[in-house]
RNA sequence: CGAGUCUGCCAGGCAGCUGCUGUCCAGAGAAAUGCCUACGUAGUAGGUGAUUCUCUGGAGGGAGGAAAGUCCGGGCUCCACAGGGCAAAGUGCCAGGUAACGCCUGGGCGGCGCGAGCCGACGGAAAGUGCAACAGAAAAUAUACCGCCUAAGUGUUUUCGAACACCGGUAAGGUUGAAAUGGUGCGGUAAGAGCGCACCGCAUGGCUGGUAACAGUCCAUGGCAUGGAAAACCCCACUCGGAGCAAGACCAAAUAGGGGUCCAACGGCGUGGCCCACGCUGGACCCGGGUAGGUCGCUUGAGGUGCACGGUGACGUGCAUCCCAGAUGAAUGGCUGUCCACGACAGAACCCGGCUUAUCGGCAGACUCACUAU
Protein backbone atom coordinates (compact mmCIF):
# COMPACT_ATOMS: atom_id res chain seq x y z
CA UNK A 1 0.00 0.00 0.00
CA UNK A 2 0.69 3.44 -0.77
CA UNK A 3 -1.62 5.92 1.83
CA UNK A 4 0.35 7.50 4.38
CA UNK A 5 -1.74 7.08 7.10
CA UNK A 6 -1.82 6.54 11.11
CA UNK A 7 -4.23 4.21 12.39
CA UNK A 8 -4.67 3.29 15.60
CA UNK A 9 -2.94 -0.11 14.99
CA UNK A 10 0.39 1.81 14.35
CA UNK A 11 0.04 3.12 17.75
CA UNK A 12 1.21 1.24 21.60
CA UNK A 13 -1.93 1.45 23.19
CA UNK A 14 -1.36 -0.66 26.53
CA UNK A 15 0.61 -0.49 29.22
CA UNK A 16 1.94 -3.71 28.69
CA UNK A 17 3.24 -2.50 25.18
CA UNK A 18 5.30 0.13 27.09
CA UNK A 19 6.71 -2.34 29.21
CA UNK A 20 8.08 -4.75 26.70
CA UNK A 21 9.98 -1.98 24.93
CA UNK A 22 11.21 -0.79 28.39
CA UNK A 23 12.39 -4.11 30.00
CA UNK A 24 14.32 -5.46 26.55
CA UNK A 25 15.02 -2.62 24.34
CA UNK A 26 17.14 -4.32 21.43
CA UNK A 27 17.82 -0.62 19.26
CA UNK A 28 18.32 2.21 21.13
CA UNK A 29 19.16 5.91 19.07
CA UNK A 30 20.36 8.84 21.08
CA UNK A 31 19.97 12.78 20.80
CA UNK A 32 20.59 15.57 23.88
CA UNK A 33 16.86 15.87 23.05
CA UNK A 34 15.23 12.69 22.29
CA UNK A 35 15.50 9.22 23.08
CA UNK A 36 14.78 6.50 21.05
CA UNK A 37 14.24 2.87 22.42
CA UNK A 38 13.15 0.09 20.48
CA UNK A 39 12.17 -3.57 20.37
CA UNK A 40 11.12 -6.00 17.57
CA UNK A 41 7.38 -7.22 17.48
CA UNK A 42 5.70 -10.02 15.88
CA UNK A 43 3.47 -7.19 13.93
CA UNK A 44 4.37 -7.22 9.91
CA UNK A 45 4.70 -2.89 10.64
CA UNK A 46 6.78 -0.64 12.75
CA UNK A 47 4.65 0.90 15.90
CA UNK A 48 5.08 4.63 17.90
CA UNK A 49 4.42 4.76 21.20
CA UNK A 50 4.94 8.46 23.23
CA UNK A 51 6.03 9.77 26.69
CA UNK A 52 6.63 12.76 27.11
CA UNK A 53 6.70 13.91 30.85
CA UNK A 54 5.71 17.34 32.38
CA UNK A 55 8.48 17.34 34.20
CA UNK A 56 10.48 18.33 30.86
CA UNK A 57 8.24 19.92 28.84
CA UNK A 58 6.49 22.59 30.88
CA UNK A 59 3.34 23.53 29.05
CA UNK A 60 0.90 21.62 27.53
CA UNK A 61 0.99 23.58 24.25
CA UNK A 62 4.70 22.24 23.84
CA UNK A 63 3.90 19.10 24.74
CA UNK A 64 1.38 18.82 21.63
CA UNK A 65 3.34 20.27 19.63
CA UNK A 66 6.04 17.98 20.03
CA UNK A 67 3.93 14.94 20.09
CA UNK A 68 2.37 16.17 16.82
CA UNK A 69 5.97 16.05 15.24
CA UNK A 70 7.25 12.98 16.04
CA UNK A 71 3.98 11.22 14.83
CA UNK A 72 3.97 12.65 11.35
CA UNK A 73 7.89 12.15 10.91
CA UNK A 74 6.88 8.77 11.75
CA UNK A 75 3.55 8.69 9.41
CA UNK A 76 6.01 9.74 6.63
CA UNK A 77 8.37 7.18 7.08
CA UNK A 78 6.84 4.30 8.30
CA UNK A 79 7.12 1.92 5.00
CA UNK A 80 10.77 2.47 5.41
CA UNK A 81 10.65 1.24 8.77
CA UNK A 82 11.10 -2.59 9.97
CA UNK A 83 8.75 -4.58 12.63
CA UNK A 84 9.30 -3.18 15.40
CA UNK A 85 7.85 -1.31 18.74
CA UNK A 86 9.66 2.40 18.97
CA UNK A 87 9.00 4.19 22.16
CA UNK A 88 10.27 7.63 21.94
CA UNK A 89 11.11 9.92 25.22
CA UNK A 90 11.68 13.20 25.53
CA UNK A 91 14.41 14.96 27.40
CA UNK A 92 14.44 18.48 29.11
CA UNK A 93 16.05 20.50 25.71
CA UNK A 94 13.15 19.48 23.29
CA UNK A 95 10.97 22.31 24.60
CA UNK A 96 13.52 24.82 23.34
CA UNK A 97 14.32 23.05 19.94
CA UNK A 98 11.76 24.36 16.89
CA UNK A 99 9.82 22.67 14.51
CA UNK A 100 12.21 22.30 11.40
CA UNK A 101 14.84 20.99 13.50
CA UNK A 102 13.12 18.79 15.50
CA UNK A 103 11.58 17.17 11.89
CA UNK A 104 15.01 16.69 11.09
CA UNK A 105 16.44 14.71 14.43
CA UNK A 106 13.59 12.38 14.00
CA UNK A 107 14.34 11.91 10.27
CA UNK A 108 18.05 10.88 11.89
CA UNK A 109 17.18 8.78 13.97
CA UNK A 110 14.88 6.74 12.60
CA UNK A 111 16.98 5.94 9.97
CA UNK A 112 19.61 4.56 12.70
CA UNK A 113 17.21 2.45 13.96
CA UNK A 114 16.82 1.15 10.24
CA UNK A 115 20.21 0.27 10.10
CA UNK A 116 20.39 -1.31 13.53
CA UNK A 117 17.54 -3.28 12.44
CA UNK A 118 19.38 -4.57 9.37
CA UNK A 119 22.77 -5.41 11.30
CA UNK A 120 21.71 -7.35 13.89
CA UNK A 121 17.79 -9.02 12.91
CA UNK A 122 15.94 -10.38 15.67
CA UNK A 123 16.11 -13.98 16.37
CA UNK A 124 12.35 -15.22 15.78
CA UNK A 125 12.48 -18.16 17.13
CA UNK A 126 13.88 -17.11 20.86
CA UNK A 127 11.91 -13.75 20.74
CA UNK A 128 8.20 -15.36 20.44
CA UNK A 129 8.87 -17.71 23.22
CA UNK A 130 9.88 -15.10 25.29
C1' C B 1 -6.43 66.66 16.39
C1' G B 2 -4.00 65.48 21.54
C1' A B 3 -4.50 63.19 26.59
C1' G B 4 -7.71 59.93 29.18
C1' U B 5 -12.12 56.86 31.36
C1' C B 6 -15.70 52.95 30.79
C1' U B 7 -18.25 48.97 28.04
C1' G B 8 -18.37 45.27 24.24
C1' C B 9 -15.94 42.37 20.34
C1' C B 10 -11.66 39.85 17.44
C1' A B 11 -7.36 36.53 18.48
C1' G B 12 -3.26 36.42 11.50
C1' G B 13 -5.89 35.78 6.47
C1' C B 14 -5.96 33.00 1.76
C1' A B 15 -4.48 28.73 -1.45
C1' G B 16 -2.41 23.75 -2.32
C1' C B 17 -0.73 18.81 -0.66
C1' U B 18 -1.28 15.42 3.34
C1' G B 19 -2.87 13.34 8.42
C1' C B 20 -5.97 12.63 13.13
C1' U B 21 -10.97 12.33 15.64
C1' G B 22 -16.57 12.34 16.45
C1' U B 23 -21.47 12.76 13.71
C1' C B 24 -24.77 11.77 9.49
C1' C B 25 -25.84 9.28 4.65
C1' A B 26 -24.91 5.28 1.01
C1' G B 27 -22.63 0.49 -0.18
C1' A B 28 -20.00 -4.21 1.05
C1' G B 29 -18.57 -7.95 4.59
C1' A B 30 -18.60 -10.43 9.42
C1' A B 31 -20.50 -11.80 14.33
C1' A B 32 -23.90 -13.50 17.82
C1' U B 33 -29.22 -13.17 18.47
C1' G B 34 -34.95 -12.69 17.88
C1' C B 35 -38.97 -14.07 14.56
C1' C B 36 -41.11 -16.90 10.34
C1' U B 37 -41.15 -21.23 6.87
C1' A B 38 -39.69 -26.38 5.41
C1' C B 39 -37.84 -31.20 6.83
C1' G B 40 -38.60 -32.97 11.54
C1' U B 41 -38.54 -33.16 16.99
C1' A B 42 -31.50 -33.88 17.49
C1' G B 43 -30.63 -30.20 14.58
C1' U B 44 -30.16 -28.52 9.34
C1' A B 45 -31.45 -25.14 5.27
C1' G B 46 -33.70 -20.58 3.58
C1' G B 47 -35.93 -15.71 4.44
C1' U B 48 -36.25 -11.31 7.45
C1' G B 49 -36.04 -7.18 11.50
C1' A B 50 -33.08 -4.56 14.74
C1' U B 51 -28.00 -4.34 17.12
C1' U B 52 -22.59 -4.30 17.16
C1' C B 53 -17.89 -4.32 14.61
C1' U B 54 -14.62 -3.70 10.19
C1' C B 55 -13.73 -1.61 5.34
C1' U B 56 -14.86 1.85 1.07
C1' G B 57 -17.04 6.48 -0.77
C1' G B 58 -19.43 11.21 0.25
C1' A B 59 -21.21 15.43 3.35
C1' G B 60 -20.42 18.35 7.50
C1' G B 61 -18.05 19.59 12.60
C1' G B 62 -13.47 19.89 15.57
C1' A B 63 -9.74 24.22 21.80
C1' G B 64 -9.88 29.37 24.89
C1' G B 65 -10.70 34.45 26.37
C1' A B 66 -8.45 33.04 29.63
C1' A B 67 -9.25 26.11 28.03
C1' A B 68 -4.74 28.21 33.26
C1' G B 69 -4.59 28.93 38.97
C1' U B 70 -8.12 25.38 41.54
C1' C B 71 -9.69 30.53 45.09
C1' C B 72 -15.38 30.57 45.83
C1' G B 73 -20.63 28.96 44.35
C1' G B 74 -23.99 25.34 42.06
C1' G B 75 -25.70 20.97 39.11
C1' C B 76 -24.70 15.65 38.92
C1' U B 77 -23.10 10.88 41.55
C1' C B 78 -22.23 7.84 45.82
C1' C B 79 -22.04 7.55 51.25
C1' A B 80 -24.25 9.40 55.91
C1' C B 81 -28.76 11.47 58.06
C1' A B 82 -35.49 11.29 63.63
C1' G B 83 -34.92 16.09 65.81
C1' G B 84 -31.91 19.72 68.30
C1' G B 85 -27.32 21.92 70.06
C1' C B 86 -21.96 22.86 70.24
C1' A B 87 -17.37 23.23 67.81
C1' A B 88 -14.68 24.35 63.31
C1' A B 89 -14.68 27.21 58.81
C1' G B 90 -16.49 31.25 56.00
C1' U B 91 -19.11 35.87 55.18
C1' G B 92 -19.85 41.02 57.29
C1' C B 93 -22.95 49.10 55.20
C1' C B 94 -28.24 48.66 52.72
C1' A B 95 -31.61 46.90 48.89
C1' G B 96 -32.12 43.91 44.72
C1' G B 97 -30.54 39.99 40.89
C1' U B 98 -29.47 34.71 40.76
C1' A B 99 -29.80 27.72 41.01
C1' A B 100 -26.13 29.73 44.29
C1' C B 101 -21.95 32.71 45.70
C1' G B 102 -17.02 35.57 48.81
C1' C B 103 -20.15 37.26 42.18
C1' C B 104 -23.09 41.12 39.69
C1' U B 105 -26.40 45.63 39.70
C1' G B 106 -28.29 50.02 42.08
C1' G B 107 -27.84 53.04 46.42
C1' G B 108 -25.30 54.96 51.08
C1' C B 109 -20.70 56.29 53.66
C1' G B 110 -15.28 57.28 53.44
C1' G B 111 -10.93 58.31 50.29
C1' C B 112 -8.42 59.71 45.37
C1' G B 113 -8.86 62.44 40.66
C1' C B 114 -9.94 69.25 37.36
C1' G B 115 -13.30 65.52 35.24
C1' A B 116 -15.49 61.00 32.79
C1' G B 117 -14.56 57.79 36.69
C1' C B 118 -11.72 54.74 40.21
C1' C B 119 -10.63 52.42 45.08
C1' G B 120 -12.46 50.41 50.16
C1' A B 121 -11.95 42.73 55.06
C1' C B 122 -17.25 49.26 55.32
C1' G B 123 -20.94 45.07 61.96
C1' G B 124 -19.50 45.81 67.42
C1' A B 125 -14.01 48.99 71.25
C1' A B 126 -19.74 52.12 77.75
C1' A B 127 -19.37 42.61 77.67
C1' G B 128 -14.48 41.09 78.81
C1' U B 129 -8.94 39.76 78.35
C1' G B 130 -4.72 41.55 76.16
C1' C B 131 -1.49 45.10 72.77
C1' A B 132 1.29 49.87 71.28
C1' A B 133 8.80 49.34 69.50
C1' C B 134 11.56 54.10 69.63
C1' A B 135 10.81 58.87 71.34
C1' G B 136 8.23 61.48 75.04
C1' A B 137 6.50 64.42 81.32
C1' A B 138 2.52 61.36 79.92
C1' A B 139 0.15 55.90 75.34
C1' A B 140 -5.59 55.64 78.91
C1' U B 141 -8.90 55.26 86.30
C1' A B 142 -4.50 60.13 82.27
C1' U B 143 -0.21 62.60 83.50
C1' A B 144 3.08 67.98 85.97
C1' C B 145 9.40 67.42 82.56
C1' C B 146 10.05 72.57 80.85
C1' G B 147 6.89 76.65 81.34
C1' C B 148 3.03 79.76 83.81
C1' C B 149 0.81 81.20 88.68
C1' U B 150 0.95 81.75 94.06
C1' A B 151 4.00 83.73 98.68
C1' A B 152 -1.18 81.62 103.19
C1' G B 153 2.23 77.60 105.74
C1' U B 154 7.66 75.73 106.54
C1' G B 155 12.67 77.13 105.57
C1' U B 156 17.00 80.02 103.64
C1' U B 157 18.90 84.70 102.17
C1' U B 158 18.07 89.90 102.72
C1' U B 159 19.80 96.24 100.58
C1' C B 160 13.83 94.63 105.17
C1' G B 161 10.99 96.26 99.52
C1' A B 162 11.38 91.27 98.61
C1' A B 163 13.79 86.98 96.19
C1' C B 164 14.33 81.71 96.16
C1' A B 165 13.30 76.39 97.62
C1' C B 166 9.61 72.94 99.43
C1' C B 167 4.37 72.51 99.53
C1' G B 168 0.28 73.96 96.33
C1' G B 169 -2.61 75.55 91.68
C1' U B 170 -2.66 75.00 86.26
C1' A B 171 -3.41 71.52 80.48
C1' A B 172 -3.39 78.10 77.69
C1' G B 173 2.27 77.58 75.50
C1' G B 174 6.79 74.07 74.52
C1' U B 175 9.17 69.25 73.51
C1' U B 176 8.11 63.56 71.46
C1' G B 177 5.31 60.56 68.36
C1' A B 178 1.64 57.14 63.48
C1' A B 179 -1.57 58.81 67.42
C1' A B 180 -1.69 63.47 73.12
C1' U B 181 -8.23 63.74 75.69
C1' G B 182 -12.98 68.90 70.69
C1' G B 183 -11.86 74.02 67.49
C1' U B 184 -12.13 79.63 67.18
C1' G B 185 -13.36 84.04 69.75
C1' C B 186 -14.98 86.66 74.07
C1' G B 187 -15.63 86.62 79.20
C1' G B 188 -13.34 84.88 83.44
C1' U B 189 -8.90 84.01 86.64
C1' A B 190 -3.35 84.56 90.80
C1' A B 191 -2.39 81.73 86.35
C1' G B 192 -5.67 78.67 83.96
C1' A B 193 -9.41 75.23 82.59
C1' G B 194 -16.49 74.01 78.87
C1' C B 195 -15.45 77.24 84.47
C1' G B 196 -19.37 80.44 81.64
C1' C B 197 -21.23 82.29 76.81
C1' A B 198 -21.56 82.60 71.13
C1' C B 199 -20.60 80.00 66.61
C1' C B 200 -18.70 75.37 64.52
C1' G B 201 -18.07 70.15 65.67
C1' C B 202 -19.78 65.74 68.63
C1' A B 203 -23.24 62.44 71.29
C1' U B 204 -28.32 61.06 72.71
C1' G B 205 -33.59 61.51 71.86
C1' G B 206 -37.45 63.38 68.72
C1' C B 207 -39.12 65.11 63.88
C1' U B 208 -38.84 65.01 58.40
C1' G B 209 -37.26 62.29 53.77
C1' G B 210 -35.98 57.28 52.34
C1' U B 211 -38.10 49.96 51.83
C1' A B 212 -33.25 50.42 54.13
C1' A B 213 -28.09 51.79 54.79
C1' C B 214 -28.26 56.81 55.68
C1' A B 215 -29.22 61.96 55.21
C1' G B 216 -31.32 66.79 56.66
C1' U B 217 -29.64 70.09 60.94
C1' C B 218 -35.75 71.45 61.97
C1' C B 219 -36.19 70.88 67.52
C1' A B 220 -34.71 69.41 72.41
C1' U B 221 -31.06 67.66 75.83
C1' G B 222 -25.81 67.01 77.41
C1' G B 223 -20.44 70.80 78.42
C1' C B 224 -18.31 66.70 75.84
C1' A B 225 -18.96 61.58 78.33
C1' U B 226 -16.96 57.14 74.02
C1' G B 227 -8.39 58.03 71.66
C1' G B 228 -6.36 53.72 68.30
C1' A B 229 -6.41 48.75 66.91
C1' A B 230 -11.55 43.69 65.98
C1' A B 231 -5.83 41.95 59.95
C1' A B 232 -4.63 39.69 68.72
C1' C B 233 -8.40 37.03 71.19
C1' C B 234 -13.42 38.04 71.43
C1' C B 235 -18.95 39.42 70.92
C1' C B 236 -23.18 39.66 67.49
C1' A B 237 -25.83 38.23 62.93
C1' C B 238 -26.06 35.01 58.84
C1' U B 239 -24.36 30.50 55.86
C1' C B 240 -22.72 25.66 56.21
C1' G B 241 -22.96 16.83 56.49
C1' G B 242 -18.74 14.25 53.72
C1' A B 243 -16.30 12.82 49.38
C1' G B 244 -15.49 13.57 44.31
C1' C B 245 -16.28 11.54 37.09
C1' A B 246 -9.96 7.65 39.28
C1' A B 247 -17.83 10.09 41.38
C1' G B 248 -20.77 6.17 40.04
C1' A B 249 -23.58 2.25 36.89
C1' C B 250 -23.20 -2.03 33.68
C1' C B 251 -20.93 -6.18 30.58
C1' A B 252 -17.15 -9.54 31.38
C1' A B 253 -12.43 -13.46 29.22
C1' A B 254 -8.04 -16.42 31.14
C1' U B 255 -6.16 -18.38 35.81
C1' A B 256 -6.92 -19.61 40.97
C1' G B 257 -10.54 -20.30 44.56
C1' G B 258 -16.12 -20.63 46.67
C1' G B 259 -21.41 -22.74 46.40
C1' G B 260 -24.92 -26.19 44.02
C1' U B 261 -26.71 -30.35 40.76
C1' C B 262 -25.55 -34.70 38.08
C1' C B 263 -22.11 -38.67 36.64
C1' A B 264 -18.27 -42.05 38.32
C1' A B 265 -18.51 -44.69 42.54
C1' C B 266 -13.61 -47.80 40.39
C1' G B 267 -8.85 -46.25 41.60
C1' G B 268 -4.89 -43.37 44.26
C1' C B 269 -2.84 -40.84 48.80
C1' G B 270 -2.88 -39.93 54.26
C1' U B 271 -4.17 -41.58 59.68
C1' G B 272 -3.52 -46.97 61.41
C1' G B 273 -0.29 -53.35 62.67
C1' C B 274 -4.93 -54.66 59.63
C1' C B 275 -10.36 -54.14 58.48
C1' C B 276 -14.27 -50.74 59.07
C1' A B 277 -14.23 -45.59 59.25
C1' C B 278 -12.69 -40.52 58.34
C1' G B 279 -10.14 -36.73 55.29
C1' C B 280 -8.02 -35.39 50.47
C1' U B 281 -7.95 -36.31 45.13
C1' G B 282 -11.85 -36.78 39.26
C1' G B 283 -15.40 -35.22 35.03
C1' A B 284 -19.68 -32.29 33.06
C1' C B 285 -23.07 -28.31 33.73
C1' C B 286 -25.03 -24.16 36.44
C1' C B 287 -24.68 -19.95 40.04
C1' G B 288 -22.62 -15.68 42.62
C1' G B 289 -18.30 -12.43 43.57
C1' G B 290 -14.73 -10.35 40.44
C1' U B 291 -9.21 -9.13 37.69
C1' A B 292 -7.41 -7.84 32.55
C1' G B 293 -10.30 -5.52 29.03
C1' G B 294 -14.69 -3.01 27.37
C1' U B 295 -19.44 -0.01 27.50
C1' C B 296 -22.17 3.92 29.73
C1' G B 297 -21.60 8.43 32.60
C1' C B 298 -20.00 12.23 28.05
C1' U B 299 -22.25 16.44 26.31
C1' U B 300 -29.26 19.52 24.67
C1' G B 301 -27.24 22.95 28.46
C1' A B 302 -29.31 27.55 34.83
C1' G B 303 -27.27 26.56 26.09
C1' G B 304 -26.46 30.22 21.95
C1' U B 305 -28.65 33.94 18.47
C1' G B 306 -32.61 37.39 17.02
C1' C B 307 -37.04 40.15 18.15
C1' A B 308 -40.79 42.05 21.55
C1' C B 309 -42.18 43.46 26.48
C1' G B 310 -41.09 44.76 31.93
C1' G B 311 -37.02 47.00 34.92
C1' U B 312 -32.50 52.99 36.34
C1' G B 313 -29.69 48.34 36.11
C1' A B 314 -27.91 43.29 37.18
C1' C B 315 -31.77 40.48 35.15
C1' G B 316 -36.62 38.41 34.06
C1' U B 317 -40.84 36.84 30.73
C1' G B 318 -42.67 35.41 25.87
C1' C B 319 -42.04 33.97 20.74
C1' A B 320 -38.96 32.32 16.75
C1' U B 321 -34.64 29.85 15.39
C1' C B 322 -29.90 26.94 15.77
C1' C B 323 -27.18 22.22 17.52
C1' C B 324 -21.79 24.54 18.20
C1' A B 325 -15.17 19.41 20.45
C1' G B 326 -16.14 14.95 23.20
C1' A B 327 -10.56 12.57 22.91
C1' U B 328 -8.84 8.15 26.51
C1' G B 329 -1.04 6.81 25.35
C1' A B 330 -5.35 10.85 24.94
C1' A B 331 -7.67 13.91 18.22
C1' U B 332 -8.55 19.21 16.89
C1' G B 333 -2.45 18.99 13.13
C1' G B 334 2.18 19.01 9.65
C1' C B 335 4.60 20.97 5.27
C1' U B 336 4.84 24.50 1.16
C1' G B 337 3.53 29.13 -1.19
C1' U B 338 1.65 34.03 -0.62
C1' C B 339 -0.19 38.81 1.65
C1' C B 340 0.04 42.21 5.72
C1' A B 341 -0.61 45.37 10.67
C1' C B 342 4.81 39.92 10.91
C1' G B 343 0.97 37.05 14.85
C1' A B 344 1.02 37.55 22.45
C1' C B 345 -0.51 34.51 26.54
C1' A B 346 -1.34 29.83 25.93
C1' G B 347 -4.32 23.34 24.85
C1' A B 348 -10.81 21.07 26.68
C1' A B 349 -10.62 15.92 30.14
C1' C B 350 -18.15 15.61 33.91
C1' C B 351 -20.65 20.37 33.14
C1' C B 352 -22.02 25.41 34.33
C1' G B 353 -21.78 30.76 37.15
C1' G B 354 -17.86 33.89 39.04
C1' C B 355 -13.07 35.64 40.88
C1' U B 356 -7.78 35.92 40.14
C1' U B 357 -3.45 35.67 37.20
C1' A B 358 -0.86 35.71 31.91
C1' U B 359 -1.38 38.38 27.26
C1' C B 360 1.40 40.96 20.67
C1' G B 361 -1.93 43.90 18.95
C1' G B 362 -6.55 45.52 16.50
C1' C B 363 -11.84 47.24 16.05
C1' A B 364 -16.57 49.57 17.64
C1' G B 365 -19.58 52.61 20.85
C1' A B 366 -20.44 56.09 24.97
C1' C B 367 -18.21 59.81 27.88
C1' U B 368 -14.35 63.43 30.17
C1' C B 369 -10.37 67.15 29.97
C1' A B 370 -7.18 70.57 27.17
C1' C B 371 -6.31 73.41 22.74
C1' U B 372 -7.84 75.39 17.96
C1' A B 373 -11.92 76.86 14.81
C1' U B 374 -17.11 78.33 14.36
Amino acid sequence: MSTYEFPRSLRLLRPGDFRNVFEQAEYKAGHPALLLLARSNQCNHARLGLVIAKRNIKFATGRNRVKRIIREQFRLKQYQLPAIDIVVIARRPLADIDNAELHQCMVKLLAKLSRQYEKNPPDRSSSSTA
